[in-house]
DNA sequence: AGCTAGACTGTAATCGATTACATTTAAAAT
DNA sequence: ATTTTAAATGTAATCGATTACAGTCTAGCT
């Protein structure tokens, strides 16, 4: 390995010329500066940025905690954390914890030994270990979408959800709908709660029912979206619109449906959330609720970004538009 | 920051001792190892993963290059690689190239400066600045799908792209088809070239044609699919199948075809590649090449990890089983 | 010519951990 | 009780860069 050592004795100068031409050139003379940037070429140096990096104390890198990296929602996300982030000279390490708490434990720890400067969650949890929780309380942490649990509040960019939901009840509730069911998704997260208390706000105001019963789902896979339409066609009521918690969900579910021999929406109404990009594509291309998930990641850099300078922010929680896309898995209920 | 002084101080041991029971505790009397894991405890201490790196010279990290983060196959490459970094210990750094060789150069850098002790490349671009190109030389490198540009052979983990298009084209002549079309990918690379001549060796066996306007595209996204379909139904003779060099262009070719009226398998077969789970529940669903993109994640990575070992591969082209997955996206072809 | 200010450059401390080597301690052997 | 041996611990060098501080040199001034 070519070091800095090397290059100064190549160039016949010391270490410290050799570090000052590369960090502040302005502070050597021209001449000494082409001895050196030729002996740089001639040797093939590249700092080391290990190094460089114990002197900082820095690593300028930051954790992306997923739960599940399949899920293109969370993909676009990243890309924006990435391009923010390596825009400031960052890099991101990706922690895929499939929401195993001791996979996110590991990944959250790398921030406390200097692996990295702070984190980004993208789930609901706090990923700390319980003996860690108090180290983690200076650590800069941002979380996207979800709101990471605890007393301690850290920074959020997320979306309104509960308004979103509110649109989508809207949308449906106007087309006529009156029996309607849900496929939802991971129950203990904040997003489940705003997201069906929006749902649940509307209808009530409309004195529109959502009985328990058509509450099925428990995860955002298409699986889960194929096995809730079954276990909701399995009621003596079948449901004219469902409300599925995002669009993987609304992707097995129409699927699904269409086994049965019913219509989209002509028999069943079917809406999703997030957007993603193949929603426009299947058929029938699937209303759903827009997130700016690109932005929301580069926000949430933006964020971190600040909190690793050591600054405080104005504002916690930073709320995102959303914009209902209006397609055709959605439409007026037919009387049977 | 609490450092590993404040820790011997706070035991009245020696920085050696504290380091030696954290790493080698065998080395260490229970009773001293008791004072020392107190302290560490009390002090929470965490060892500084950066300077344990410089002493190393080992980052325990690598790179992973990717075209494009919004592509789901990929995001099931990674996923593989990540898994199996994790488990040998080391963590993944992001680059999302997004085809850009000014960014490829950064992040191949990466490895240059020891931030990175290996990298893995998802395209086909030798990554490396041409300044950089024989520092690079001794660079534990891996690709994935594709095969790295270049004299220098780097190890590869890939599919028989000529195998599986025969395949595919098998699967299609049998149905009886003979109008054939392809939406094909990046036209530069040797995955293109191989799925086309795979293709082409059936078509000739067979003495069927494949026209030069019948070959479009140029990108593996949604919107060259749809795009690609737009030009082929110009054309004066309107095919009965088409080969979409992945699975995104089959989706963006099915919207678009049923755009038209046409229906799908009846008036055209579409088939894919890759795989990616969205196509079972498209409508109709995908016939399409399976690839184990997981498998071949984790596989790359094994791969690295020998060679960032030092040692030297007996094998340095590793090909993967494909699977030909039937669904109903194609058909038997019907006299119109 | 002599002196001073300012620009360059070099020396050596530093970051935080690891580890070769030296030293101390305790146990075992005589 | 003394010597031998092994185990435990400490001291200090080391990894590769950065940077405070000190020293040198040149140019400009009187």
């Amino acid at each position: 390995m070519t070091n800095i050592k090397k290059v100064s004795e190549l160039a016949g100068v010391s270490t410290a010329t050799v570090s000052r031409t590369l960090k502040s050139p302005e502070q050597v003379t021209e001449a000494t500066r082409d001895k050196v940037m030729q002996a740089v070429k001639q040797a093939g140096y590249r700092p080391n940025w290990l190094a460089s990096s114990v002197k900082s104390g820095k690593s300028n890198s930051i954790v992306v905690l997923v739960p599940n990296l399949t899920n293109p929602f969370f993909l676009r996300i990243i890309g924006g954390i990435e391009q923010a982030a390596q825009e400031k000279g960052y890099s991101v390490l990706l922690g895929d914890t499939q929401g195993d708490s001791k996979r996110e434990n590991e990944y959250a720890g790398m921030v406390l030994s200097n692996r990295a400067d702070g984190l980004i969650q993208l789930d609901h949890s706090f990923p700390f270990a319980p003996q860690d929780a108090e180290l983690a309380d200076n650590v800069p942490m941002v979380s996207v979408c979800e709101r990471i649990e605890g007393e301690r509040k850290y920074p959020v960019i997320e979306l309104d959800n509960y308004a979103a939901s509110r649109a989508l009840a809207h949308h449906l509730v106007g087309y006529g709908h009156q029996k309607f069911a849900a496929i939802v998704g991971q129950i203990s997260s904040q997003i489940y709660r705003e997201r069906l208390a929006g749902i649940r706000s509307v209808l009530q105001e409309e004195n529109l029912p959502l009985p328990d019963e058509m509450l099925v789902g428990g995860s955002y896979t298409i699986e889960a979206g194929i096995e809730g339409v079954r276990q909701l066609l399995k009621q003596p009521v079948r449901p004219t619109a469902i409300f599925c918690f995002n669009d993987d969900i609304a992707i097995g579910a129409i699927h699904e449906i269409k086994k049965y021999g019913l219509r989209v929406p002509q028999d069943i109404s079917v809406v999703g959330f997030d957007n993603i990009k193949v929603s426009a594509f299947i058929d029938p291309p699937l209303t759903t609720v827009d997130q700016p998930a690109y932005d929301m990641g580069r926000r949430a850099f933006e964020v971190l970004s600040v909190l690793m300078r050591g600054e405080s922010l104005t504002r916690i929680r930073e709320i995102l538009p959303f914009q209902l896309v209006e397609r055709q898995s959605s439409g007026p209920v037919h009387s049977s």
